[in-house]
RNA sequence: GCACCCGUAGCUCAGCUGGAUAGAGCGUUGCCCUCCGAAGGCAAAGGCCACAGGUUCGAAUCCUGUCGGGUGCGCCA
């Protein structure tokens, strides 16, 4: 439990003890009392507001309540002092004895620092990626692939029981003209001269080996034979070369996946049809036209037609969605409301990590999943803005023209996947990113990726040297020599427990980064103090015993960062090249 | 026309699901250092949180409206 949540307990039963009394109501909602660090360390090392979320539906001010309180917290032994302040926050400090239990805590429960149970092992299933299978992935997916994945990571370390799925979307026209772009590779590699690849068709070199493969399995059988005859054959083949292209990029940066789900393989089992039916026995489903689009200009042709329709707006939407086409054949969205649908099945949470251009179409798979499921499971749905590609400074130019886009695998040689992942999360996912290939590797402050890192090997570097100060790390260290500069830098550790349940909760990755890059930033406060002054610094020649203590203080924060590192898929580093 | 996202320091962004005097980096200014504990340090200035109402003990945060920017919107996937 963090020391927070402690806290958060004993203040609990401090308000039990109240009721018990009668100083204060029974049945009061607490849904709104929190205990905080205040945003000014001035004020204390924790901070409630119990006292004015109360008072009002106790009859009484927050103030004489607020008196009520502070006594009671003033008779714990962890806490020195107690005051209250402005419109009734209820500030604690803590003895400097506390502050060196947590550094302790941290160092004995390592890497199982700051894990805790808020996900009360629900299950939450994370789908990300879901590129078409069509190509390699390019810079575009990055970001929802760090972001989902890094959100899997944060999620289970919270206490969800977590499923990470790629949707696979090999079901609609796209995957024909895969197969399509694979039959000209494929008459390629067997020497024919097959010209510039027409307009409409997939142009990368990605296709030209599979294309190979193909003339070797099949010789030229495939040539002459109708479409309808090659089409499935080179469509499989096509897809599953695409797949295992893209599983390897995501393996590039550390992806995995549990489930690769397949479009086709939902239709064809009959799940869509039965979401439907199930739509339709709750009267979701009706035949009817769709409005005239409004984004159409006023003279183009429009007629309306019949189609089956899912009454989203019910819903929030603000239009009814088809779910079959006037051919009889699925829509997108039909596929999609049924595989969210199976998702739910063993879900108790949806998470889809999207790209911002499908904003349009939360609202409508919100809709069927809260329809298909009666309200049981939720879909949040994180929107991934754009990546804008620059090199030192200038903008990346790509052209629409065949295969001229920055692939991930490129930029992940290029500048490794550590520096991508962390990049990717140095902004909230909903708003735009730049990405320098030239800042991204520079050896700077102004690079929270070098920065942090830094930190990690600064430590890592005082672990290396300890035995040279004649520090033995199987010694006892005595924290009690420890000052309150130091001590300092033990409560920002301290909020890291937060912070990661704060992640998990909000689907927010970013803020572990943003975390560890003002933890990182104290740490170097701290270490530049020693280049002024040489008794400050964390290795002392004639001082093992307070060297010792220090260490356990860099080991603290070290052990920090390389966990938060990790919930971003990002390895520490033991020194900087 | 509609939906969604965004609007916070000159610039790029945080702001812990409603808390106290709104923070950080860059840039600017002023001192210090140039020590491999290297890839600089310390500090200062800088704000009508787009605007107007509302909700309440309390709003950058929630609601409504307006303005501005972005993204998207046909039976595509």
């Amino acid at each position: 439990m963090s020391l927070y949540a402690q806290y958060a307990a004993l203040l609990d039963g401090v308000l039990d003890d109240l009721v018990a009394e009668g100083a204060l109501p029974a049945g009061l909602g607490r849904r709104n009392v929190t205990v905080e660090p205040p945003r000014d360390p001035s004020h204390g090392d924790l901070a409630t507001n119990a006292a004015m979320v109360l008072a009002k539906p106790s009859g009484t001010n927050p103030r004489s309540l607020a008196e009520l309180i502070k006594s009671k917290l003033e008779a714990m032994p962890p806490v020195s002092s107690v005051e209250i302040a402005g419109p009734g926050f209820i500030n604690l400090r803590l003895r400097s004895e506390a502050w060196r239990d947590e550094l302790r805590t941290i160092l004995r429960e390592g890497e199982d620092y700051g894990l805790c149970t808020v996900g009360k092992d629900e299950r939450v299933n994370v789908e990300y990626v879901s590129a078409n299978p069509t190509g390699p992935l390019h810079m575009g997916h990055c970001r929802g692939a760090v972001v989902g994945d890094s959100l899997a990571r944060i999620l289970e370390a919270a206490g969800f029981r977590v499923t990470k799925e790629y949707y696979v979307n090999d079901a609609g026209a796209q995957v024909d003209t895969l197969a399509r772009s694979l039959h000209l590779r494929y008459r390629e590699a067997l020497g024919e001269d097959i010209g510039e690849i027409p307009e409409g068709l997939y142009p990368g070199d990605y296709l030209k080996p599979v294309g190979i493969i193909m003339a070797a399995d099949y010789g030229d059988d495939m040539v002459e034979v109708p479409e309808e005859q090659w089409l499935p054959i080179f469509r499989e083949a096509a897809i599953k070369a695409m797949l295992n292209l893209i599983r390897h990029d995501l393996a590039l940066l550390g992806i995995h996946h549990d489930i690769f789900s397949s479009e086709a393989e939902l239709q064809r089992s009959g799940a869509v049809d039965q979401a439907m039916e199930v739509l339709r026995e709750k009267g979701l489903v009706y035949e009817g036209t769709l409005e005239r689009p409004k984004s159409l200009d006023p003279h183009d042709e429009w007629e309306p037609v019949e189609l089956t329709l899912f009454r989203s707006t019910g819903f929030g939407d603000d239009q009814d969605r088809p779910m079959k086409k006037s051919d009889g054949s699925w829509t997108y969205f039909g596929a999609d409301a049924a595989y969210h649908w199976q998702k739910s099945q063993d879900a108790d949470h949806l998470v889809n990590i999207w790209g911002a251009d499908h904003a349009g179409t939360v609202k409508r798979v919100q809709a069927a999943v809260n329809a298909l499921t009666d309200g049981r499971v939720d879909l949040d749905v994180k929107l991934v803005q754009m990546v804008r590609l620059f090199r030192g400074g200038e903008p990346v130019k790509m052209s629409k023209r065949a295969g001229d886009f920055v692939t991930l695998a490129d930029v992940v040689s290029e500048v490794g996947k550590d520096v991508v992942r962390f990049m990717m999360l140095t902004k909230r996912s909903d708003t735009p990113l730049d990405f320098d290939f030239a800042k991204v590797v520079e050896a700077s402050k102004d690079n929270p990726v070098f920065y942090v890192q830094y930190a990690h090997a600064r430590i890592s570097s005082l672990r290396r040297k300890a035995a040279d100060a004649g520090v033995d790390l199987a010694d006892d260290a005595d924290l009690g020599l420890l000052d309150d500069e130091e001590l300092a830098l033990v409560k920002r550790a301290a909020q890291y427990p937060r912070v990661l349940e704060g992640a998990a909760l909000a689907h927010e990755p970013h803020r572990i980064a943003f975390y560890l890059y003002d933890l990182a930033a104290e740490f170097h406060a701290l270490w530049n103090r020693g280049n002024d002054d040489p008794d400050r610094r964390f290795l002392l020649e004639n001082n093992p015993q307070l060297s010792r203590a220090r260490l356990e203080l860099a080991l603290s924060i070290g052990q920090i960062i390389k966990s938060g590192l990790a919930l971003m898929g990002v390895a520490a580093a033991e020194e900087m090249r």
